[in-house]
DNA sequence: GGGTCACGGGTACTGCGTACCATGACGGCA
DNA sequence: TGCCGTCATGGTACGCAGTACCCGTGACCC
C-alpha cells in the first residue's frame, strides 16, 4: 500500500465513523473525540484529514460553492420551480464528483446512469423537505454563537450536504424500495440536524392590529407548548 | 436605579469594551474574559448580557429575523418579480438599518486606528457565491406560489450572511480608512440584494385558443422591451 | 547501517460556552 | 429591627473545538 492509499483509507474510516455517529447521536452531540475513537485513530489524525469537524460533511467547500453557482448561473431568469429544483439537482450531482471516493464514484456512475430521471422526480418534490432541513439547521443555530462560516454557507451547501448524505446512503444498495430508502435517509438527514434543544422563545413583531390579534393566538399556543 | 437599567448599563459597558478591544486587538484576538475583565464585570456577567460573543456585533439578531419574515410575508403568493425583489431589498435595507445603526454608533465612538489583519480573498469571492446563490433561489420562486415563509428563510439567510460579511470585514478592516473600508463592503451587500436585471425570457403555455392570442400580446411586450 | 521523510499518536494549551453554586444587595413583611 | 425571598452577579469547574509541539514508527534511499 502506498501512503496517499493509507491516507485515504484513514480518511474514508473517518468518514464512516463520523456518519455513523452522526445518524446515532446528531451533529452537535458528536464529538471528534468519539469519531477518532470509532475510526481507530487518534484525535491528531482527525484533525490532521480535516480541518474542521464541519470539514467532515462539508469537504473541499469553496470549489462546492463555486461549481453551484455556475451551475445555478445557468438557469435563466423567470425559470420556474422546476428548473430550479432540476438545477440545484444537477448542481448537486456535479459535485458529487469531488465529494465521493473512487469506489462510491464508480458506483454512483453506475447507479445514476440508470436512476437519475426517476430521482430528479423526486428531487422536485424532495426540494420542499430540503428546506426544512434548512429551517431546522438556521433555528437552532442562527444567533447562537455559531461560526459565521457556518451561517454563510449553510443555504449553499446544505442542499448539497443533504444530497450528499441521501445519495451516500441510498448508493449504499440497501435491499428494497429505494424510494423508501430515499424517504429514510431525508428522516436520518431532519434528524441529523435537528436542534439540540428544542426553543421556548417567540419573536413576535407588532407594528399593525393585526399583529396584536395575532399576538393572543401566539400567547395561547406558547400556553399549551407549556402544558406537560 | 432600576434593575432593568442597572442591566443595561452593564450591557453597554460591555459594549463599550469589547470595542474598545477591537480596535485595539482584532476581533479574533479579543477573548470574553478580556472584554469581561475591562468592563469590571465578571465572565458569567458576560454571557449573561450576551449570548455569545458574535452576539456583542449581532444583536437583537431574532427580532430582526423576524422583522424579515413579516416584511417578505406581506408578499402575497404568485406575486410577480419585481413584487418579491423590491420586499427582498426593503428586508435587506431594513437589516441593515438597524445593524448599521448600531455599527454608527459604535464607529463613532471608537475609531479602528490599527491595521488588522487584512480580508482573506475566499470571503471576497464567497461573496459572489452567495450572491449567486441567493438570486437563483428567489428567482426559482417566483410567481410558483411558495410560501412567504420560504422566501423569509432564503433571504434571511442572505442577509445574515450579508451582514456578518461586512462586519467580519470592518472588524478586520483592510489597511486605509475603515469608515471607507465599511462603505466598500456595503456597497457590496446593497448591489448583492439589488433586483436582478428584468428576465428576456418568457415562459408560455399554449393549451387553450386564447393562450395563442395571448402570444401575440407577449410577442409584442417582448419586443419592445428588447428595444433600446 | 544511517539518514530522511511522511504519517500517526500523545500531550498540553487556548478559548468559547455551559452548569452549578455561593453571595450580597434589595425590598417586602411581621 | 430582624427575617426571608428574589435576583443580579461572581466564582469554579467542566466539555469541546482547534492548535502547537514533540516523539515514535516504518518505508525508502544512499
Amino acid at each position: 500500500m502506498t501512503q496517499s492509499t493509507a491516507r485515504e483509507s484513514t480518511r474514508e474510516r473517518l468518514v464512516a465513523a463520523a456518519y455513523d455517529l452522526f445518524d446515532e447521536r446528531g451533529y452537535d452531540a458528536t464529538t471528534v473525540d468519539a469519531v477518532a475513537e470509532r475510526a481507530g485513530v487518534g484525535r491528531t489524525t482527525f484533525f490532521r484529514a480535516f480541518r474542521s469537524k464541519d470539514d467532515v460533511v462539508l469537504p473541499d467547500h469553496d470549489a462546492v460553492l463555486a461549481r453551484v453557482g455556475a451551475r445555478l448561473d445557468a438557469v435563466p431568469s423567470g425559470a420556474g420551480a422546476t428548473a430550479v429544483a432540476t438545477a440545484a439537482s444537477e448542481a448537486a450531482h456535479l459535485v458529487l464528483d469531488h465529494y465521493l471516493t473512487e469506489g462510491d464514484r464508480a458506483r454512483a456512475r453506475y447507479r445514476l446512469t440508470r436512476t437519475v430521471p426517476s430521482l430528479r422526480q423526486r428531487e422536485v418534490a424532495g426540494l420542499q423537505a430540503y428546506q426544512r432541513v434548512f429551517r431546522e439547521f438556521f433555528r437552532g443555530r442562527v444567533g447562537d454563537g455559531e461560526s459565521g462560516e457556518v451561517r454563510a454557507e449553510v443555504l449553499a451547501a446544505g442542499v448539497v450536504t443533504a444530497h450528499n448524505h441521501v445519495l451516500r446512503r441510498w448508493l449504499r444498495a440497501e435491499p428494497g424500495d429505494p424510494v423508501a430508502a430515499l424517504d429514510r435517509a431525508l428522516a436520518d438527514v431532519l434528524r441529523m440536524f435537528a436542534p439540540p434543544r428544542p426553543s421556548r422563545t417567540r419573536v413576535v413583531v407588532l407594528e399593525t392590529p393585526d399583529d396584536v390579534d395575532d399576538l393572543e393566538e401566539v400567547v395561547r399556543s406558547v400556553r399549551s407548548a407549556l402544558e406537560p
